[in-house]
RNA sequence: GCUCCUGUGGUGUAGUCCGGCUAAGCAUACUGCCCUCUCAAGGCAGUGAUCCCGGGUUCAAAUCCCGGCGGGAGCACCA
Protein backbone atom coordinates (compact mmCIF):
# COMPACT_ATOMS: atom_id res chain seq x y z
CA UNK A 1 0.00 0.00 0.00
CA UNK A 2 0.97 3.50 -0.62
CA UNK A 3 1.18 6.01 2.12
CA UNK A 4 0.58 9.18 0.32
CA UNK A 5 3.33 12.40 1.11
CA UNK A 6 1.11 14.72 2.62
CA UNK A 7 2.65 17.58 3.81
CA UNK A 8 3.71 20.95 3.69
CA UNK A 9 4.98 22.21 0.63
CA UNK A 10 7.98 24.43 0.36
CA UNK A 11 8.13 26.89 -3.15
CA UNK A 12 6.25 26.76 -5.79
CA UNK A 13 3.76 23.66 -6.67
CA UNK A 14 5.38 21.11 -8.71
CA UNK A 15 5.08 21.08 -12.38
CA UNK A 16 2.79 18.62 -14.38
CA UNK A 17 4.86 16.16 -16.68
CA UNK A 18 8.44 17.55 -15.70
CA UNK A 19 11.21 15.51 -15.69
CA UNK A 20 14.41 15.97 -14.10
CA UNK A 21 17.22 18.19 -16.22
CA UNK A 22 14.37 18.26 -18.92
CA UNK A 23 12.20 21.57 -18.56
CA UNK A 24 12.36 24.61 -20.48
CA UNK A 25 10.92 27.56 -19.45
CA UNK A 26 10.46 31.21 -21.03
CA UNK A 27 9.61 34.76 -20.06
CA UNK A 28 8.05 36.43 -23.06
CA UNK A 29 7.66 40.59 -22.65
CA UNK A 30 6.48 42.18 -25.06
CA UNK A 31 9.16 45.43 -25.11
CA UNK A 32 6.51 47.98 -25.33
CA UNK A 33 7.35 49.62 -21.75
CA UNK A 34 9.17 49.43 -18.55
CA UNK A 35 9.13 46.38 -16.59
CA UNK A 36 7.40 46.29 -13.21
CA UNK A 37 5.88 43.95 -10.71
CA UNK A 38 3.98 41.81 -12.72
CA UNK A 39 7.01 40.81 -15.40
CA UNK A 40 8.74 40.33 -11.48
CA UNK A 41 6.05 37.49 -10.73
CA UNK A 42 6.33 36.24 -13.99
CA UNK A 43 9.86 35.79 -14.95
CA UNK A 44 10.71 34.83 -11.32
CA UNK A 45 8.38 31.90 -11.46
CA UNK A 46 9.42 30.83 -15.02
CA UNK A 47 13.54 31.25 -13.38
CA UNK A 48 12.17 28.63 -10.60
CA UNK A 49 10.38 26.42 -12.28
CA UNK A 50 13.82 26.31 -14.53
CA UNK A 51 15.56 26.08 -11.04
CA UNK A 52 13.32 23.41 -9.58
CA UNK A 53 13.83 21.00 -12.17
CA UNK A 54 17.45 21.99 -13.46
CA UNK A 55 16.62 23.07 -16.61
CA UNK A 56 17.12 26.36 -19.19
CA UNK A 57 14.84 29.98 -19.13
CA UNK A 58 14.59 31.64 -22.09
CA UNK A 59 14.11 35.35 -22.71
CA UNK A 60 12.01 36.52 -25.53
CA UNK A 61 10.84 39.34 -26.67
CA UNK A 62 8.05 39.05 -28.27
CA UNK A 63 8.13 41.98 -30.55
CA UNK A 64 5.69 41.11 -33.36
CA UNK A 65 4.18 44.75 -33.42
CA UNK A 66 6.34 47.54 -34.33
CA UNK A 67 3.60 50.15 -33.97
CA UNK A 68 4.01 49.61 -30.06
CA UNK A 69 7.79 48.76 -29.47
CA UNK A 70 10.73 50.41 -28.74
CA UNK A 71 14.30 49.15 -28.57
CA UNK A 72 14.94 51.24 -25.41
CA UNK A 73 12.33 48.82 -23.72
CA UNK A 74 14.44 45.92 -24.63
CA UNK A 75 17.01 47.29 -22.71
CA UNK A 76 14.87 48.20 -20.14
CA UNK A 77 13.58 44.94 -19.77
CA UNK A 78 16.85 43.21 -19.38
CA UNK A 79 18.33 45.90 -16.83
CA UNK A 80 15.01 45.27 -14.86
CA UNK A 81 15.72 41.15 -14.39
CA UNK A 82 19.31 41.61 -14.09
CA UNK A 83 18.32 43.65 -11.39
CA UNK A 84 16.03 41.11 -10.08
CA UNK A 85 18.77 38.59 -10.21
CA UNK A 86 16.47 36.21 -12.86
CA UNK A 87 19.63 34.90 -14.81
CA UNK A 88 18.42 33.56 -18.10
CA UNK A 89 20.41 30.91 -20.12
CA UNK A 90 19.04 32.39 -23.65
CA UNK A 91 17.83 35.75 -25.31
CA UNK A 92 15.93 36.11 -28.61
CA UNK A 93 13.34 37.75 -30.27
CA UNK A 94 10.50 36.51 -32.00
CA UNK A 95 10.97 38.87 -35.10
CA UNK A 96 14.39 37.07 -35.97
CA UNK A 97 11.94 34.17 -36.78
CA UNK A 98 9.74 36.02 -39.37
CA UNK A 99 10.93 33.45 -42.22
CA UNK A 100 9.36 30.89 -40.04
CA UNK A 101 6.58 31.98 -38.94
CA UNK A 102 5.85 32.80 -42.66
CA UNK A 103 6.60 29.36 -43.70
CA UNK A 104 4.78 28.20 -40.81
CA UNK A 105 1.32 30.60 -41.92
CA UNK A 106 1.73 29.45 -45.47
CA UNK A 107 1.70 25.99 -44.26
CA UNK A 108 -1.85 26.39 -42.74
CA UNK A 109 -3.58 28.45 -45.64
CA UNK A 110 -2.33 25.54 -47.83
CA UNK A 111 -3.68 22.94 -46.06
CA UNK A 112 -6.69 25.05 -45.77
CA UNK A 113 -6.35 26.15 -42.15
CA UNK A 114 -6.13 29.39 -42.48
CA UNK A 115 -7.33 31.56 -45.13
CA UNK A 116 -6.72 35.09 -46.18
CA UNK A 117 -9.63 37.89 -45.44
CA UNK A 118 -10.90 41.06 -46.82
CA UNK A 119 -13.72 41.75 -45.04
CA UNK A 120 -13.55 45.32 -43.14
CA UNK A 121 -13.44 45.28 -38.87
CA UNK A 122 -16.99 46.07 -38.34
CA UNK A 123 -17.90 42.95 -40.65
CA UNK A 124 -15.78 40.63 -39.17
CA UNK A 125 -16.73 41.41 -36.11
CA UNK A 126 -20.33 41.28 -36.62
CA UNK A 127 -19.83 37.74 -38.20
CA UNK A 128 -18.08 37.01 -35.24
CA UNK A 129 -20.69 37.98 -32.41
CA UNK A 130 -23.49 36.34 -35.10
CA UNK A 131 -21.60 33.06 -35.29
CA UNK A 132 -21.48 33.65 -39.30
CA UNK A 133 -18.52 32.78 -41.97
CA UNK A 134 -17.84 35.32 -44.90
CA UNK A 135 -17.39 35.15 -48.35
CA UNK A 136 -13.72 35.00 -47.97
CA UNK A 137 -13.69 31.56 -45.73
CA UNK A 138 -15.33 29.67 -48.93
CA UNK A 139 -12.25 31.00 -50.86
CA UNK A 140 -10.25 28.94 -52.79
CA UNK A 141 -6.66 28.30 -52.26
CA UNK A 142 -5.79 30.21 -55.37
CA UNK A 143 -7.70 33.14 -54.21
CA UNK A 144 -5.60 32.75 -50.97
CA UNK A 145 -2.14 32.45 -52.39
CA UNK A 146 -2.56 34.99 -54.20
CA UNK A 147 -4.24 37.48 -51.54
CA UNK A 148 -0.96 36.33 -49.62
CA UNK A 149 0.99 37.25 -51.86
CA UNK A 150 -0.32 40.76 -52.18
CA UNK A 151 -0.09 41.19 -48.38
CA UNK A 152 3.32 41.98 -48.86
CA UNK A 153 3.07 44.59 -51.46
CA UNK A 154 -0.62 45.46 -52.83
CA UNK A 155 -2.47 45.25 -50.04
CA UNK A 156 -2.41 48.37 -47.33
CA UNK A 157 -3.13 47.86 -43.77
CA UNK A 158 -6.09 47.39 -42.78
CA UNK A 159 -7.43 45.76 -46.28
CA UNK A 160 -6.31 41.73 -45.30
CA UNK A 161 -5.11 39.79 -42.81
CA UNK A 162 -4.90 35.84 -42.53
CA UNK A 163 -7.30 34.14 -40.65
CA UNK A 164 -7.33 30.65 -38.93
CA UNK A 165 -9.93 28.42 -39.78
CA UNK A 166 -11.28 27.68 -36.54
CA UNK A 167 -14.90 27.18 -35.19
CA UNK A 168 -17.77 29.97 -36.07
CA UNK A 169 -19.96 28.39 -33.64
CA UNK A 170 -17.47 28.01 -30.84
CA UNK A 171 -18.55 29.04 -27.39
CA UNK A 172 -15.14 30.03 -27.34
CA UNK A 173 -15.13 33.78 -29.02
CA UNK A 174 -11.30 33.21 -29.40
CA UNK A 175 -11.78 29.86 -31.83
CA UNK A 176 -14.50 31.94 -34.54
CA UNK A 177 -11.34 32.34 -37.12
CA UNK A 178 -8.86 34.38 -35.05
CA UNK A 179 -6.49 36.77 -36.54
CA UNK A 180 -2.88 35.22 -37.12
CA UNK A 181 -1.23 37.92 -39.44
CA UNK A 182 -1.76 41.45 -40.46
CA UNK A 183 0.02 44.22 -42.24
CA UNK A 184 1.73 46.70 -40.33
CA UNK A 185 3.64 49.33 -42.27
CA UNK A 186 5.79 50.57 -39.34
CA UNK A 187 9.07 50.29 -38.91
CA UNK A 188 10.42 47.83 -36.55
CA UNK A 189 12.81 48.66 -34.10
CA UNK A 190 15.33 46.40 -35.07
CA UNK A 191 14.22 44.93 -38.44
CA UNK A 192 13.07 48.56 -39.44
CA UNK A 193 11.16 48.17 -42.63
CA UNK A 194 11.95 44.45 -43.60
CA UNK A 195 8.96 43.16 -43.36
CA UNK A 196 5.52 44.23 -42.88
CA UNK A 197 3.16 41.41 -42.39
CA UNK A 198 3.27 40.57 -38.80
CA UNK A 199 1.71 37.65 -36.84
CA UNK A 200 -0.51 38.58 -34.08
CA UNK A 201 0.33 36.82 -30.32
CA UNK A 202 -1.31 33.71 -30.34
CA UNK A 203 0.48 32.50 -34.02
CA UNK A 204 3.79 34.10 -32.46
CA UNK A 205 3.69 32.38 -29.32
CA UNK A 206 2.48 28.96 -30.44
CA UNK A 207 4.96 28.68 -33.01
CA UNK A 208 7.98 30.31 -30.83
CA UNK A 209 7.59 27.94 -27.78
CA UNK A 210 7.35 25.37 -30.07
CA UNK A 211 10.37 25.89 -32.06
CA UNK A 212 12.46 26.90 -28.92
CA UNK A 213 11.70 23.67 -26.97
CA UNK A 214 9.73 25.14 -24.35
CA UNK A 215 8.12 22.32 -22.19
CA UNK A 216 6.22 24.33 -19.90
CA UNK A 217 4.83 28.15 -20.75
CA UNK A 218 2.88 30.01 -18.46
CA UNK A 219 1.10 33.33 -19.04
CA UNK A 220 -1.45 35.35 -16.86
CA UNK A 221 -5.16 34.13 -16.48
CA UNK A 222 -6.46 36.50 -18.77
CA UNK A 223 -4.90 34.24 -21.38
CA UNK A 224 -6.76 31.39 -20.67
CA UNK A 225 -9.48 31.33 -23.61
CA UNK A 226 -6.71 31.39 -25.79
CA UNK A 227 -5.03 28.10 -25.10
CA UNK A 228 -7.38 26.13 -27.27
CA UNK A 229 -6.35 28.07 -30.22
CA UNK A 230 -2.74 27.45 -28.76
CA UNK A 231 -2.96 23.40 -28.47
CA UNK A 232 -5.25 23.93 -32.27
CA UNK A 233 -3.14 25.35 -33.82
CA UNK A 234 0.26 23.50 -33.08
CA UNK A 235 -2.06 20.81 -33.66
CA UNK A 236 -2.79 22.07 -37.41
CA UNK A 237 1.11 22.75 -38.00
CA UNK A 238 1.84 19.31 -36.48
CA UNK A 239 4.33 20.54 -34.05
CA UNK A 240 5.26 19.98 -30.72
CA UNK A 241 3.03 20.99 -28.04
CA UNK A 242 4.11 22.64 -24.85
CA UNK A 243 2.26 22.39 -21.64
CA UNK A 244 0.22 25.58 -21.13
CA UNK A 245 -0.29 26.83 -17.17
CA UNK A 246 -1.98 30.32 -16.28
CA UNK A 247 -0.93 32.08 -13.16
CA UNK A 248 -3.36 35.03 -11.24
CA UNK A 249 -1.92 38.49 -12.08
CA UNK A 250 -0.12 40.49 -9.56
CA UNK A 251 -1.28 44.22 -9.27
CA UNK A 252 -1.55 46.11 -5.64
CA UNK A 253 -4.38 48.00 -4.54
CA UNK A 254 -4.14 51.35 -5.62
CA UNK A 255 -0.57 50.68 -7.50
CA UNK A 256 -1.97 49.93 -11.53
CA UNK A 257 0.72 48.48 -13.64
CA UNK A 258 -0.90 49.31 -16.88
CA UNK A 259 0.35 51.59 -19.57
CA UNK A 260 -2.85 53.13 -20.33
CA UNK A 261 -3.01 54.19 -16.60
CA UNK A 262 0.91 55.12 -15.97
CA UNK A 263 1.64 57.15 -19.24
CA UNK A 264 -1.00 59.60 -19.08
CA UNK A 265 0.58 60.16 -15.12
CA UNK A 266 3.66 60.36 -16.23
CA UNK A 267 2.73 63.08 -19.48
CA UNK A 268 0.67 65.34 -17.02
CA UNK A 269 3.35 65.55 -14.57
CA UNK A 270 1.35 64.01 -11.89
CA UNK A 271 4.46 61.27 -11.31
CA UNK A 272 7.82 62.27 -11.75
CA UNK A 273 8.51 59.51 -14.17
CA UNK A 274 8.54 56.06 -14.69
CA UNK A 275 10.79 55.14 -11.81
CA UNK A 276 8.82 57.71 -9.45
CA UNK A 277 8.18 55.68 -5.95
CA UNK A 278 5.02 55.70 -6.24
CA UNK A 279 4.30 52.95 -9.26
CA UNK A 280 4.81 49.75 -8.91
CA UNK A 281 7.65 49.56 -11.91
CA UNK A 282 10.63 48.39 -10.99
CA UNK A 283 12.20 50.65 -11.16
CA UNK A 284 10.31 53.07 -8.95
CA UNK A 285 10.39 49.98 -6.33
CA UNK A 286 13.83 49.77 -6.16
CA UNK A 287 14.25 54.02 -5.94
CA UNK A 288 11.99 53.08 -3.00
CA UNK A 289 14.11 51.10 -1.14
CA UNK A 290 12.25 47.53 -2.19
CA UNK A 291 15.46 45.14 -2.49
CA UNK A 292 15.49 41.89 -5.23
CA UNK A 293 15.36 39.45 -2.54
CA UNK A 294 11.93 40.53 -0.93
CA UNK A 295 10.75 40.45 -4.35
CA UNK A 296 11.25 37.55 -5.13
CA UNK A 297 10.47 35.44 -1.47
CA UNK A 298 7.36 37.59 -2.25
CA UNK A 299 6.21 36.16 -5.32
CA UNK A 300 6.94 33.03 -4.13
CA UNK A 301 4.64 33.48 -1.14
CA UNK A 302 1.73 34.20 -3.05
CA UNK A 303 2.36 30.46 -4.76
CA UNK A 304 1.29 29.38 -7.90
CA UNK A 305 -2.97 29.99 -8.24
CA UNK A 306 -5.85 31.28 -10.22
CA UNK A 307 -7.63 33.12 -7.60
CA UNK A 308 -7.95 36.89 -8.22
CA UNK A 309 -6.49 38.26 -5.13
CA UNK A 310 -4.62 41.82 -4.16
CA UNK A 311 -2.02 41.02 -2.04
CA UNK A 312 -1.19 43.78 0.63
CA UNK A 313 1.50 45.82 -0.15
CA UNK A 314 2.59 45.50 3.70
CA UNK A 315 3.92 41.68 3.35
CA UNK A 316 6.44 42.81 0.35
CA UNK A 317 7.26 45.20 3.23
CA UNK A 318 7.59 42.94 5.76
CA UNK A 319 9.80 40.49 3.58
CA UNK A 320 11.89 43.79 2.59
CA UNK A 321 11.92 45.19 6.37
CA UNK A 322 13.34 41.91 7.35
CA UNK A 323 16.34 41.81 4.59
CA UNK A 324 17.90 45.57 5.01
CA UNK A 325 17.40 46.03 8.58
CA UNK A 326 20.87 43.95 9.53
CA UNK A 327 22.45 46.26 6.79
CA UNK A 328 20.85 49.56 7.46
CA UNK A 329 22.75 52.75 9.24
CA UNK A 330 20.83 54.09 12.26
CA UNK A 331 20.51 57.93 11.78
CA UNK A 332 18.67 60.67 13.69
CA UNK A 333 16.25 62.53 11.97
CA UNK A 334 14.35 65.24 12.92
CA UNK A 335 11.23 66.69 11.36
CA UNK A 336 9.75 70.39 12.62
CA UNK A 337 12.70 71.13 14.96
CA UNK A 338 12.84 72.83 17.91
CA UNK A 339 15.53 74.70 19.75
CA UNK A 340 16.61 72.39 22.72
CA UNK A 341 19.73 74.07 24.67
CA UNK A 342 21.65 71.70 27.43
CA UNK A 343 22.58 74.63 29.66
CA UNK A 344 25.19 72.24 31.48
CA UNK A 345 26.13 70.35 28.73
CA UNK A 346 30.49 69.44 29.33
CA UNK A 347 30.61 67.21 26.11
CA UNK A 348 32.09 68.15 22.92
CA UNK A 349 31.90 64.77 21.25
CA UNK A 350 30.15 61.59 20.98
CA UNK A 351 30.67 58.26 19.10
CA UNK A 352 27.65 56.34 18.02
CA UNK A 353 27.17 53.12 16.76
CA UNK A 354 25.95 52.93 13.56
CA UNK A 355 24.08 49.43 14.48
CA UNK A 356 22.70 48.25 17.34
CA UNK A 357 23.75 44.54 16.61
CA UNK A 358 26.04 44.31 13.36
CA UNK A 359 29.45 45.78 13.01
CA UNK A 360 28.73 49.07 10.73
CA UNK A 361 31.24 51.46 12.26
CA UNK A 362 30.77 54.35 14.13
CA UNK A 363 30.13 57.80 13.57
CA UNK A 364 31.38 60.88 15.72
CA UNK A 365 29.21 63.84 16.69
CA UNK A 366 30.13 67.23 17.74
CA UNK A 367 28.27 68.62 20.54
CA UNK A 368 28.09 71.83 22.30
CA UNK A 369 24.82 71.38 24.15
CA UNK A 370 23.00 72.94 21.59
CA UNK A 371 20.32 70.56 20.13
CA UNK A 372 17.35 70.08 17.41
CA UNK A 373 14.70 67.86 18.90
CA UNK A 374 11.28 66.97 16.77
CA UNK A 375 8.68 68.93 17.62
CA UNK A 376 6.05 65.75 17.94
CA UNK A 377 8.28 64.94 21.42
CA UNK A 378 8.96 69.03 22.21
CA UNK A 379 5.57 69.60 22.65
CA UNK A 380 4.16 66.61 25.16
CA UNK A 381 6.90 68.08 27.45
CA UNK A 382 6.89 69.82 30.23
CA UNK A 383 9.08 71.44 32.87
CA UNK A 384 10.62 68.70 35.19
CA UNK A 385 9.94 65.66 32.54
CA UNK A 386 13.38 63.73 32.64
CA UNK A 387 14.22 62.61 29.08
CA UNK A 388 16.83 60.78 27.58
CA UNK A 389 18.75 62.16 24.13
CA UNK A 390 19.31 58.66 22.68
CA UNK A 391 23.13 57.34 23.29
CA UNK A 392 23.67 60.90 24.91
CA UNK A 393 22.51 61.61 28.22
CA UNK A 394 19.40 62.46 30.43
CA UNK A 395 18.16 65.69 30.69
CA UNK A 396 15.73 67.19 32.91
CA UNK A 397 13.84 69.95 31.32
CA UNK A 398 14.15 73.54 33.08
CA UNK A 399 12.32 75.90 30.75
CA UNK A 400 9.35 75.41 27.69
CA UNK A 401 8.87 78.01 25.56
CA UNK A 402 9.53 78.43 21.69
CA UNK A 403 13.08 76.95 22.67
CA UNK A 404 13.65 74.26 25.36
CA UNK A 405 16.38 73.89 28.16
CA UNK A 406 17.21 71.39 30.01
CA UNK A 407 20.46 69.87 32.31
CA UNK A 408 22.29 67.26 32.53
CA UNK A 409 21.19 64.54 35.19
CA UNK A 410 23.35 62.19 34.23
CA UNK A 411 24.39 59.79 31.36
CA UNK A 412 23.55 56.43 32.87
CA UNK A 413 20.73 54.37 30.21
CA UNK A 414 17.80 54.46 32.62
CA UNK A 415 14.51 52.57 30.88
CA UNK A 416 11.86 54.22 32.05
CA UNK A 417 11.71 57.56 30.09
CA UNK A 418 11.24 58.96 26.90
CA UNK A 419 13.83 58.17 24.69
CA UNK A 420 14.08 61.08 22.32
CA UNK A 421 16.93 61.57 18.57
CA UNK A 422 18.47 64.81 18.43
CA UNK A 423 20.68 66.68 16.01
CA UNK A 424 23.81 68.72 17.30
CA UNK A 425 22.74 72.09 16.01
CA UNK A 426 26.47 73.22 14.75
CA UNK A 427 26.23 70.86 11.29
CA UNK A 428 22.80 69.69 10.65
CA UNK A 429 22.03 68.06 7.16
CA UNK A 430 18.87 69.73 5.58
CA UNK A 431 17.08 66.86 3.21
CA UNK A 432 13.55 66.44 2.06
CA UNK A 433 11.55 62.92 2.73
CA UNK A 434 9.57 61.55 -0.15
CA UNK A 435 6.28 59.41 1.30
CA UNK A 436 4.54 57.72 -1.09
CA UNK A 437 1.52 56.64 -0.25
CA UNK A 438 -1.47 54.42 -2.72
CA UNK A 439 -1.81 56.24 -6.38
CA UNK A 440 -5.62 55.67 -6.84
CA UNK A 441 -8.26 55.75 -4.17
CA UNK A 442 -11.43 54.23 -5.66
CA UNK A 443 -9.77 54.60 -8.94
CA UNK A 444 -9.62 58.49 -8.40
CA UNK A 445 -5.75 60.01 -8.34
CA UNK A 446 -4.73 60.56 -4.90
CA UNK A 447 -3.76 64.22 -5.05
CA UNK A 448 -1.50 63.36 -1.73
CA UNK A 449 -0.14 60.27 -2.95
CA UNK A 450 3.42 61.88 -2.50
CA UNK A 451 4.19 63.87 0.58
CA UNK A 452 7.32 65.94 0.95
CA UNK A 453 8.45 66.70 4.40
CA UNK A 454 11.74 68.47 5.32
CA UNK A 455 14.12 67.27 7.64
CA UNK A 456 17.40 67.52 9.38
CA UNK A 457 19.94 64.80 9.58
CA UNK A 458 23.27 63.79 10.74
CA UNK A 459 26.25 65.01 9.03
CA UNK A 460 27.40 61.00 8.62
CA UNK A 461 23.96 61.21 6.04
CA UNK A 462 26.70 63.04 3.79
CA UNK A 463 29.13 60.40 3.77
CA UNK A 464 26.61 57.32 2.78
CA UNK A 465 26.51 56.22 -1.23
CA UNK A 466 23.62 57.16 -2.73
CA UNK A 467 21.28 54.05 -2.70
CA UNK A 468 22.08 53.04 1.08
CA UNK A 469 19.54 51.83 2.91
CA UNK A 470 18.79 54.51 6.29
CA UNK A 471 17.03 53.19 9.33
CA UNK A 472 16.15 56.82 10.97
CA UNK A 473 15.47 55.89 14.52
CA UNK A 474 12.18 56.31 15.43
CA UNK A 475 11.11 56.78 11.95
CA UNK A 476 11.83 54.11 9.53
CA UNK A 477 13.79 52.93 6.64
CA UNK A 478 14.52 55.33 4.26
CA UNK A 479 16.87 54.88 1.09
CA UNK A 480 19.69 57.63 0.05
CA UNK A 481 17.86 59.16 -3.29
CA UNK A 482 20.64 61.98 -3.55
CA UNK A 483 22.77 64.16 -1.05
CA UNK A 484 19.54 66.67 -0.12
CA UNK A 485 16.84 63.73 -0.79
CA UNK A 486 15.80 60.75 1.04
CA UNK A 487 13.11 58.23 -0.42
CA UNK A 488 10.84 56.54 2.51
CA UNK A 489 10.82 52.74 1.98
CA UNK A 490 8.44 51.74 5.04
CA UNK A 491 7.82 51.58 8.88
C1' G B 1 -25.54 38.66 -22.81
C1' C B 2 -22.45 34.32 -23.88
C1' U B 3 -18.13 31.47 -22.45
C1' C B 4 -14.26 30.33 -19.25
C1' C B 5 -11.83 30.79 -14.52
C1' U B 6 -12.23 31.41 -9.35
C1' G B 7 -14.30 31.32 -3.88
C1' U B 8 -9.99 28.54 3.05
C1' G B 9 -9.51 33.87 9.36
C1' G B 10 -8.76 41.37 8.07
C1' U B 11 -5.12 39.99 4.09
C1' G B 12 -2.00 36.41 1.06
C1' U B 13 -1.56 31.30 0.94
C1' A B 14 -0.79 25.45 2.49
C1' G B 15 -3.85 21.35 2.46
C1' U B 16 -8.30 19.84 -2.25
C1' C B 17 -6.06 15.73 -7.70
C1' C B 18 -5.33 10.24 -4.13
C1' G B 19 -11.82 11.68 1.87
C1' G B 20 -9.64 10.13 7.96
C1' C B 21 -3.22 11.46 10.79
C1' U B 22 -5.80 18.83 11.13
C1' A B 23 -12.54 21.06 13.57
C1' A B 24 -7.43 23.47 9.49
C1' G B 25 -0.63 24.79 8.99
C1' C B 26 2.41 29.13 7.47
C1' A B 27 2.99 34.29 6.47
C1' U B 28 1.15 39.17 7.05
C1' A B 29 -1.78 42.45 10.11
C1' C B 30 -3.36 43.32 15.11
C1' U B 31 -2.72 42.69 20.79
C1' G B 32 0.32 41.47 25.07
C1' C B 33 4.94 40.01 27.34
C1' C B 34 10.45 39.43 26.94
C1' C B 35 14.82 41.53 24.83
C1' U B 36 16.67 46.25 23.34
C1' C B 37 19.84 53.48 24.58
C1' U B 38 14.33 53.26 18.25
C1' C B 39 7.69 53.37 17.64
C1' A B 40 12.80 48.63 13.93
C1' A B 41 14.68 43.78 14.07
C1' G B 42 14.66 39.27 17.29
C1' G B 43 12.06 35.73 21.02
C1' C B 44 7.39 34.04 23.24
C1' A B 45 2.17 34.05 23.65
C1' G B 46 -2.68 35.48 22.04
C1' U B 47 -7.10 37.27 19.05
C1' G B 48 -9.02 35.72 14.48
C1' A B 49 -11.91 30.50 9.61
C1' U B 50 -18.84 26.33 11.38
C1' C B 51 -12.86 25.94 4.72
C1' C B 52 -19.16 30.90 -0.15
C1' C B 53 -24.29 28.64 0.62
C1' G B 54 -27.76 24.33 0.32
C1' G B 55 -28.36 19.30 -0.49
C1' G B 56 -26.22 14.31 -1.38
C1' U B 57 -22.57 10.00 -1.03
C1' U B 58 -19.77 7.90 3.23
C1' C B 59 -18.45 5.01 9.50
C1' A B 60 -15.81 9.74 8.05
C1' A B 61 -15.81 15.69 3.51
C1' A B 62 -12.39 21.96 3.12
C1' U B 63 -11.35 17.54 0.19
C1' C B 64 -16.03 13.37 -3.95
C1' C B 65 -21.24 14.41 -6.53
C1' C B 66 -25.50 17.76 -7.62
C1' G B 67 -27.71 22.62 -7.33
C1' G B 68 -27.29 27.70 -6.14
C1' C B 69 -24.75 32.39 -5.06
C1' G B 70 -20.53 35.84 -5.08
C1' G B 71 -15.99 37.66 -7.58
C1' G B 72 -12.77 38.05 -11.95
C1' A B 73 -11.47 37.57 -17.05
C1' G B 74 -12.24 37.09 -22.42
C1' C B 75 -15.45 38.26 -26.51
C1' A B 76 -9.24 43.42 -31.01
C1' C B 77 -5.94 43.44 -37.61
C1' C B 78 -2.59 44.52 -28.48
C1' A B 79 0.33 41.42 -26.18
Amino acid sequence: MIVKPKQERIGLPPLEGAEQNNVITRFPPEPNGYPHIGHAKASIIDEEYAKMYGGKLILRFDDTNPEKERLEYYAAIRVGLDWLGVKYDLVKNTSDDMEIIYKKAKELIDAGNAYVCTCDKEAISKNRREMLPCKCRAGNLDQNNTRWNKMFDKFKPGEAIVRFRGDMSSDNTVMRDPTLLRIIDEPHPIHKDKYRVWPNYDLAVAIEDSIDGITHAFRTKEYELRTELYYALLDKLNMRKPKMLEFSRLEFEGMPVSKRVLKPLVEEGKVSGFDDPRLPTLEGLRRRGIVPEAIRKFVLSLGFTKSDTMPPFETLESFNRKIIDPKSVRLFIVFDPVKLTVTNNNLTEIEISNHPQNDMGKRRIRIDGNFYIPNNDAKTLKIGDEIRLLELYNIKITKIGSEIEGEITGTSYKPDIPKIQWISRNNPVNIEVLISDVLFINDQFNENSLQIKQAITEQYYLELNVGAEIQFVRFGYCRKDSANQAIYTHK
